[in-house]
DNA sequence: TGTTTGTTTGCGTTTTTGTGCCGACATTAA
DNA sequence: TTAATGTCGGCACAAAAACGCAAACAAACA
């Protein structure tokens, strides 16, 4: 990785948590911690960022679309940081959108080479600042809601995707419904979706297990596996591992 | 290989993958980093690319989509509060991106009632502000550059519309050349934007007036109202009006 | 045709840059 | 306080860039 994008990498990682550390840094971008500190005391020194002791901190004038604050963030972190892991060089990578996949996004590996399809704005946006991610962006009408595309276009679109891992963002799963959602365009995208990979994996907050909603996307069966921020040993989960899902 | 053979096809390879390295150059190329490393150079002076140490970047990878300052920002907000009132309620409208169309999206009036399709993942966050406006997302490869999705799908979508009106951020515009771009997968873009489309409205800072670049979109001829900052009775503007262009 | 002129390229050599490692020192937390 | 952790400066090494030079080549011209 070349000097100014590792930087250019470190700057949209403050900008977006806030702040770094200078021992993440290192362990994500495979640097010494030396290289890392040079690279922020640079940045430090254009204005671009705060540098402080064991990391550094965004100037406050930076703002974002997605600056929202998010319900749950660090489950959502934890979430995105074991689902990275699924995901290989070379893959064909199918996404929702909502705050987890944000997160799944800004988790990957910054070297990670795959082609991305997705009907999020704003995770399109994420996996833009990856120089080795191909996004295939699907489009048709833009639901203001979900904030992702739906339509029959963008699901046609879909189904001709053999895509390699699914990740759907998840409102609510239980065992006697599945999946399921409280939006019937997002419900028939999620359902495309589910039809074109090979495996499908919902990352959903232990708040929202055992939980349904009103329409459902597919039965329990329709999902390999289910990821959580809780150890994958826990209560909770057991019925989950007794149907066949895996659980990270 | 030809100097300007090779320089064309690194052209190509760093809009394809943002990123090239000398070494790696040199070795396809077969001619020594050297040689290479002059081409770097040259392109960057032309602004094509931007060297740095090891081997260079693509234009605009660089900027994080959010914390750009936009250039001539007050140029572009009079630019846009003119182009907007060509707007009228229920048009089908045709957008691609760039920062005087952003602008362009928040200076419509917040009851404006039209479908809006883009290619622009910018301005499709900036039209969902406004209630009630229908955004058509138009898919395909998102081009990291540009911003927008660009390739063959996201082209052959466009011909099918039939939008009354279509808003090109330009890039250069001259009486020769017409609408000029240095981006090959931008320019098919636009060009299909502008077969599609009753009118044809160009969005364009002064400076950018009477300037070229190498890849030609359509003709003057091809636009049919051009929106500067100037005041249309500008002396700068008078040969467009001689082409019959309708000046705001 | 042969000469001249200018451009382009490759090859050493020298300089600069980027990175990692080490040790002394500073800061933080228990 | 001590122990752990982060920082800073210097050093060393490797990779890349810059520079000068000469060979190769092409174009221009008498």
């Amino acid at each position: 990785m070349l000097k100014k994008e590792r930087q250019t990498y470190i700057l949209h990682q403050v900008n977006l948590h806030n702040r770094v550390l200078s021992a993440d840094l290192s362990q994500e971008i495979k640097v010494s911690e030396d290289t890392i500190r040079r690279d922020l005391a640079e940045l430090a020194d254009q204005g671009k960022l705060i540098k402080v002791h064991g990391g550094a901190l965004s100037q406050g004038y930076h703002f974002s679309v997605h600056a929202q604050q998010v319900y749950a963030l660090d489950e959502k972190k934890c979430i995105a940081q074991k689902a990275a892991k699924l995901i290989q060089d070379g893959m064909f990578v199918l996404t929702t959108g909502g705050t987890t996949i944000i997160e799944l996004a800004r988790a990957l590996p910054p070297e990670l080479k795959a082609t991305f399809f997705t009907v999020s704005l704003t995770a399109a946006i994420e996996y833009m600042q990856h120089p080795n991610i191909e996004i295939i962006l699907i489009g048709d009408k833009l639901s203001k809601n979900a904030q992702i595309t739906v339509g029959g276009e963008a699901q046609a679109k879909i189904k001709q995707i053999k895509a390699d891992i699914c990740f759907l963002g998840t409102n609510a799963i239980d065992i006697t419904h599945g999946l399921t959602e409280n939006d019937w365009e997002v419900m028939q995208i999620k359902k495309a979706m589910v039809t074109s990979a090979q495996k499908v994996v919902a990352l959903t907050i232990a708040e929202k297990v055992n939980t349904a909603q009103r329409i459902q996307v597919c039965d329990i069966h329709g999902i390999h596996t289910l990821v959580t921020e809780l150890a994958p040993e826990s209560q909770v989960l057991s019925a989950y591992k007794k149907q066949g899902l895996e659980i990270l």
